[in-house]
DNA sequence: TCAATAAAGGACATTTTTGTCCTATTTATA
DNA sequence: TATAAATAGGACAAAAATGTCCTTTATTGA
């Protein structure tokens, strides 16, 4: 609807090592792709991305896998995935898909964006990791189906 | 950033055919696709899907080319013209994926995306293209650049 | 030290989106 | 009525996004 894919399948997979890690547990990619219903290897790439990015941290080997610490969850906010997957031009780029647009020269939707834009905004950059780990955890919300 | 790029190029050729059909103008593909900057073929074949939902009006041979009737311009809204090219998952899908994502089996971002997608959504279905046009034509907005 | 386990990463495959080209159809007007 | 101008539409091409497979690297524990 909003972000790629690539993009949604990343927040899940972060939302879904958060909730384990608080528990302590080190997940395996093959276990998140079961639980966040996404394509396995797809997602191992994904989460290599996070890992460069530093909002996830991977383990090689046995007893290996994703964990994320817990001072993490509170750091890493959702605008921070999305901005290492799809890249900022969900803030920064037009609604028309114009070079150039801004207040002085606005394309003609550009008034009409402005708040909704900053409303994505802030909602990205004020969520983090942890709220959405312990509202799953709580059984608020759902990560499948 | 949010819509298809079919739906960008969509949303400025009807802008700019607006423009003109207040001016009494007839315009051609080539004429709309140079003055919105955009490719001409895929912009033809845009226009074909926008003429079979009626939200412009075709007319072949010489002389003939795109228009908007003057009251269609107040009928039409952003939202129809979004519908006819990306489809309504804007308004129905969920934000992160999930097939199934409502009040009852939310995902972790089903609440945080409500304001969003209602304002978003009250801005498209409200937004006519009369209101567009006449911006553009007051040199207030931008199509190009 | 060796075997097994897990992520990293490169190469490739598929699908979707974006974009082009050519022919057919319609229609105005000379 | 013939010509030319314009859209309609089908077939194809290119690029980007999504997805798979296989080999390499790191690390654990027997």
């Amino acid at each position: 609807m909003m972000f790629s894919k690539a993009c949604e399948y990343g927040i899940r997979a972060a939302v879904y090592i958060a909730l384990q890690s608080l528990d302590g547990r080190r997940v395996s990619v093959s276990e998140i792709a079961e639980e966040i219903d996404s394509p396995i290897a797809f997602t191992a790439k994904i989460l290599q991305q996070l890992n460069r990015n530093n909002i996830v941290h991977s383990v090689k080997g046995p007893t290996g896998g994703f964990e994320i610490d817990r001072e993490d969850m509170d750091t890493v906010k959702l605008s921070m995935i999305v901005k290492a997957i799809d890249g900022d031009k969900i803030y920064t780029g037009c609604g028309l898909g114009l070079k150039e647009c801004n207040a002085s020269k606005p394309c003609p939707l550009h008034d009409k964006f402005i708040d909704i834009r900053s409303n994505l905004r802030t909602m990205l950059i004020s969520t983090s990791l942890f709220e959405l780990a312990t509202g799953l955890e709580v059984g608020l919300t759902y990560l499948k189906r």
